[in-house]
DNA sequence: CTAAAACCTCACGTTGACGTCAGAGGCAAG
DNA sequence: CTTGCCTCTGACGTCAACGTGAGGTTTTAG
């Protein structure tokens, strides 16, 4: 498929599409007039990748882990990066769970003085 | 206490208390001079602030958050405001936890195959 | 065959949270 | 008084993940 129908189907924009291919994420073949040709599992791949953008990982943490993605190969290095990722996620849901839990005790306090001045 | 102090105290830079003010997150007093200077509950203010960032909260709403701290002002607007933030954070730390676990099978599916080629 | 739609490659613009440098003024110690 | 560190105000730089044209080619529909 080209680039417009990938783009639709997986809802980036075609600008975004080729960023990841600026940024080696997802390199399709070419016709021979030099247009993208994207196989079906780029949907996928697209998705994986959106997905650990919202986690926040950089793009140069994501490149590494693609060629497990296309040729299939596990090296104990990409194992070891895997998991170092899964550990910064990890690290980063407690954070957030803190966050949650200091802005919850704000509500809960302030909720008792909705509408008038609270004490400082 | 100056800015260098708070700096120190906080362990954020110079720059970002100086843009924190910019953004009007954090105004101290002024000597006659023009130095800045800083309250002692300005240290956990800016700790709050560091949260509310890593949590990934833009300035711009954790601005209108702050009057509350400063003058104790609850208002029914400031309160849905956080209860919003908090619905935004729990979010978050949904789609994170939802990318752990894909993560998570992603290690266990190639860990099968270390070493080797997996099948795709 | 032609016109519209989709695609191509530069290449500059944007946003947020600062970094960094320049040039000048303020402040405690010796 | 001067040395040295701290602070001040601009103001431009950075980085990531794209947005947004400009100007030209390719593909598709009629």
């Amino acid at each position: 498929m080209r680039i417009g129908e990938l783009a639709a189907r997986t809802g980036v924009s075609v600008r975004a599409l080729r960023y990841y291919e600026e940024q080696r994420l997802l390199v399709p073949e070419r016709t021979p007039s030099g247009q993208r040709v994207y196989s079906e599992n780029a949907v996928d791949r697209v998705r994986m990748i959106q997905h650990l953008f919202a986690a926040g990982l950089p793009s140069r943490s994501i490149e590494p882990l693609m060629p497990c993605v296309v040729t299939g190969e596990v090296t104990p290095e990409l194992l070891e990066r895997l998991r170092a990722e899964r550990r910064r996620i990890e690290g980063r849901i407690d954070d957030l769970i803190r966050t949650r839990d200091r802005l919850a005790s704000m509500i809960d306090a302030a909720s008792a003085y909705e509408g008038r001045t609270c004490p400082r």
